[in-house]
DNA sequence: CGCCGTGTTGACCAGTTTCAAGATTGGTGG
DNA sequence: CCACCAATCTTGAAACTGGTCAACACGGCG
């Protein structure tokens, strides 16, 4: 159902780290043995699609990896605007490193697996492996400079430009090609919820682009990637 | 020029570590321990109003402490678009577990003091006390759910509800009490910048809260909380 | 076969931006 | 000390982007 972004063709669950910038210190020796700790406390989980995996103000029992499916954190107003922080794919791990509740809701997009490792082990194992801490340390950095990238789109570009942001970002983690389908599939709200627009704005925008031909949609709404350069002009602004 | 948030009338730089989360396993003896550890290793320096302190995309060589005055940290695209993703209190650290190159560019908004750690000795720190690591990983976890309310802010919420939650924001973290005058000055331009806003749309949301009676304008253009509980309404939206 | 939920499109509307004209303050130099 | 200039803020009017409301299309499912 998902194609996994750009990874050596590992079976469940993708048997690497989540790529990230140089980190001298860290062997590939080493990042495998932490993966083999983890391994050892961890469950698998089904839940179906739609199905709420934890709630905002929950206590954060358990830090989570995706194996399958899609997954959304996001924040909900009391008069029930929503937005959407982050999509979740294959081989992310989630929910590490919170104080005592999350912060966010975490819900499935799609039907998805995954694996839940109970918060007090997390704290043991990265004491006892300083390695491990600093690998999740690294990822909330990550995680935190992505973040200004959404903050800036969402505070200075255009409709046009988000949806292409969006896209390119939906293409690139499902490691979609040229001329490919994207496996993982959202409804226009998730779209939307992200991007800080509406349906219709995000419905718009995509009859647009289908009709520079910059990427297909199928009878079933399944988008297909036409042309990724043409996308990344659209999405522009970045830098 | 700069009154300090909710702090003991302390020296600078603020004797405390900014107030987090409970965090059981870190006393107070300890957290001081910690602070005079970094006192050992830091540097102070002035900058002028207006000035980088470091840019996008620099090495990033230093980690630092603002100890007076006001810092944005922004990103900038190529055509001039800015947003401001963090405005930096007395206080605050920032640029802490930078990976290799700061993501931002930090300015100071008003003639600052701070401190600079040099970004070796603060890894070797971290290295030889597990308590500090722990305090700037929990400083990471609240940046990000700081983000987090700025991405519904900029995604979901009116010009009148960002204006409101920026102006509470400010008389929060400059402990500013109803019928004072706001210490910490900025112009329209980086209220815009930090609510995805123009100046114009600012201008007008502000002479709206000041015909409400809920915040005084002076002919100096510098803002005095009047009506708190009023405010807070119009900023809504929370949760 | 026909309903139901989601997606699409159009017409109209609202909030925000853009453009442009003052107003006010602070600084500079005569 | 005052006139003038530059920068910033404020306000108004018009333009525009994206939002709202509403109708319709279409595929999935009973």
């Amino acid at each position: 159902m998902f194609t996994h972004a750009n990874q050596a063709p590992a079976v469940f669950p993708p048997l690497s780290w989540p790529t990230i910038g140089a980190t001298p210190s860290i062997t590939p020796a080493r990042a495998d043995e932490d993966l083999k700790a983890l391994a050892q406390i961890g469950t698998k989980v089904r839940i179906g699609s739609g199905k709420t995996i934890f709630n905002e103000g929950d206590p954060a029992e358990f830090a989570y990896r995706l194996v399958s499916g899609l997954v959304r954190l996001c924040k909900h107003l009391s008069d029930g605007r929503r937005q959407i922080v982050q999509f979740l794919f294959p081989g992310d791990f989630f929910s590490f490193m919170e104080l005592t509740d999350h912060s966010l809701t975490a819900e499935a997009v799609s039907d998805v697996v995954l694996i839940s490792y109970p918060a007090r082990q997390i704290a043991n194992l990265g004491k006892a492996k300083p390695s491990v801490r600093e690998r999740f340390l690294t990822l909330l950095s990550e995680r935190l400079r992505h973040m200004h990238d959404h903050l800036m789109m969402l505070g200075r570009q255009s409709a046009t430009e988000r949806v292409a942001s969006l896209l390119l970002l939906l293409f690139e983690r499902t490691g979609t090609d040229e001329d490919e389908t994207l496996g993982a599939t959202m409804s226009r709200q998730d779209m939307a919820d992200y991007l800080g627009l509406t349906i219709e704005t995000v419905c718009r925008v995509l009859s647009k682009f289908k009709r520079q031909r910059v990427v297909g949609i199928s009878s079933t709404h399944q988008l297909t990637l036409l042309d990724r350069d043409g996308l990344t002009a659209l999405a522009e602004a970045n830098k």
